[in-house]
DNA sequence: TATGAATGAGTATTCATTCAT
DNA sequence: GATGAATGAATACTCATTCAT
């Protein structure tokens, strides 16, 4: 049984909720125009109104369209750092960490409305210092699954940093032609890339 | 031998020989600016600095910002539409030819300064369009020649468009990481990128 | 001895006494502030958390921040004018008069938490008027004073707008350097002012 | 008789002399403006107005609106500066120096449109922090001297600071009152005002 | 050819103010 | 009485582009 909340006070909890429910709808709503159009070319005006609100109401939520980016950024670092570090536990090669790992990260950028987003450059100081310091973070610990798998022989021996970003740019590149609802799922590309990565640096069969 | 031109009116041909190479540096310099910082975080003051030339004296040989970026995609296109010519031609499986083309490609993006821009939002228009238009062709081109591989069984079967944007993508993602003059040379990465592309995608040995 | 009010029903002189207190409370913290910072410098928000107030609540006691402005400004002109008041009713010279006057006004400054403020470009329309009206009526009240000295001989004879404006000047510039609770007595430096504005001024000794 | 010169390519140096002389329109144009209206209430588009400028030339001459302010307070300071230089080498008892200092300051701020702006709150970071040294710097000479003066007799003995911001304070209130070309010359306040100050603040005769 | 000077159109941001609750 | 949420209007600033010389 709940509760019954007075009327003409609603709990601060639920004020802080709906109020970090908005910032988030503002964030994805910005995110998913970045990703279309590109950060710059994507005025605060059309953000407002693609939720309906007006320019001024964005700022009662955000500090400024810098920030919005930055968020855009970390929120994809933060899901890929649990991805990682759900991965860093398991069992097995170095192969199968990274086929896990990958396909998470496919999942991520398909079905959560994330993007990696590539205008870096719309970033000035500490925001792009802290992408910038954020992303080599994953990078390295991609490298260090890949290092592993060459060493226990599941992955063929190469140059790590070339072998990572081949199958990474591939990521990327998802953001400018995946459709959420097109002829291929999330799940379809996830399978494929996958696959493809995986033949693309497994090591000699045993 | 050549005839000593006289100096106080050098034959036209000269003229506009000087002229188109100007246009081009133009382009180029752009271009470098424009992978690195993106193109609405290069303004043409830094454009023309980066030539010595005055801001204005840049109008003399564009017509506009616009048509810098354009020309920067086409010139991509225009090269990769020859290797794809030149490939047609061949002897040898949908792979061989696959992975002829895909070295020319990561060649030319990492010898020729020209860069496969994602800055497609700057453009407008029949501009737009028209980039569009070649980056399609160049897609179309690419995913016939893997249908082709998969008939002839050089190439494992599998949903030739997520094939193709696969390995696609890190061409991409190759702008912003390859520094020319760095640790790793052109020649390698083109060597270690095909070699996974293959690997990534070659059917069944017979 | 006080009638013990009861607590649901306040008599209705105690709200109305609450609501003028918090009033004057409102338009003094902004008076303090606009004096240190300027009008334009000091936003709402400020106001408010110097009062421990939501913004919107400001809205409770003042119709608007102009009106916040243009009180401060009339009740300095209020209190002078009461001075003036009480001033022309003495006995003695011009000079004796306009010594006492000076006094007030100093002091004024330097206890009250008042402040003459110069941010008059705050003010449009009719409370640009009526500011203006009221200082122009102060400036004439103090001029006919001394006017009334030259006449007495006890202030030296020269063009009297120059004579009021040179030590009403300091005045001015008083809200720019005097901290209350400083090195200086608001005492001390009325002394010292109306000393040095008498020698100034005065006419030759009889 | 003059050097007939290319009219192609007027020399340079007048180029240069052009720009500064714009550059300084600008800065005293919005300086007059500022005096009347103050700092916030004047927009830089009516200040290109009052030159028949656009907006955005007006940013050809210089970096923003808080660039203006600044200046304008420098060269009130530079001014007084050169002043000050010029009568510590003077001869004199201390009281004859700040006499020949005061009408200095009273000249410069009715003749040459600078004026002493009160809108310091419109300065941040280190224009704010080096226009306050500025003001400090003046504040101290002139205390200096008026403390030389209460050394060598010439000047009341009494605290120097407050003396001091007696007679500058009527300075700052000049820019609010003072209008060129009106019933008073600057000369004839330079008389009243040096006269007043000097008998509000002489020693003893001897 | 080349440039200094000027501009129009656009953009992010701020802030006083309102209003439903 | 009080406040969170929302807004309209204003403003500084940027930048690609033009043009007279």
């Amino acid at each position: 049984m709940k509760t019954p909340a007075s009327k003409s006070t609603p709990p601060p909890f639920d004020r802080e909720r709906q109020y970090a429910a908005k910032r988030r709808a503002v964030i994805f709503a910005a995110g998913a125009a970045f990703r279309k159009q590109g950060y710059h070319n994507t005025s605060m005006v059309e953000i407002a109104r693609s939720l309906g609100l007006s320019k001024a109401a964005l700022y009662y939520y955000v500090k400024s369209k810098e920030e919005i980016l930055y968020n855009c950024h970390i929120m994809v670092y933060d899901a890929m750092d649990i991805s990682v570090k759900a991965v860093r536990g398991n069992k097995g090669t170095g192969l199968e960490k990274l086929e896990n790992l990958y396909e998470e990260f496919v999942k991520l950028l398909t079905r959560d409305g994330l993007a990696l987003l590539a205008d870096i450059g719309g970033l000035k100081g500490d925001f792009k210092k802290t992408v910038l310091m954020r992303r080599g973070k994953i990078e390295r610990a991609v490298t260090r699954i890949v290092i592993a798998g060459m060493k226990d022989g599941s992955i063929a021996k190469a140059d790590p940093k070339v072998t990572v970003f081949f199958f990474m740019g591939a990521l990327n590149w998802l953001n400018l032609w995946f459709e959420p609802g097109g002829r291929l799922s999330g799940e379809e590309i996830a399978q494929a890339f996958v696959a493809q990565m995986r033949a693309g640096i497994a090591g000699p069969k045993p």
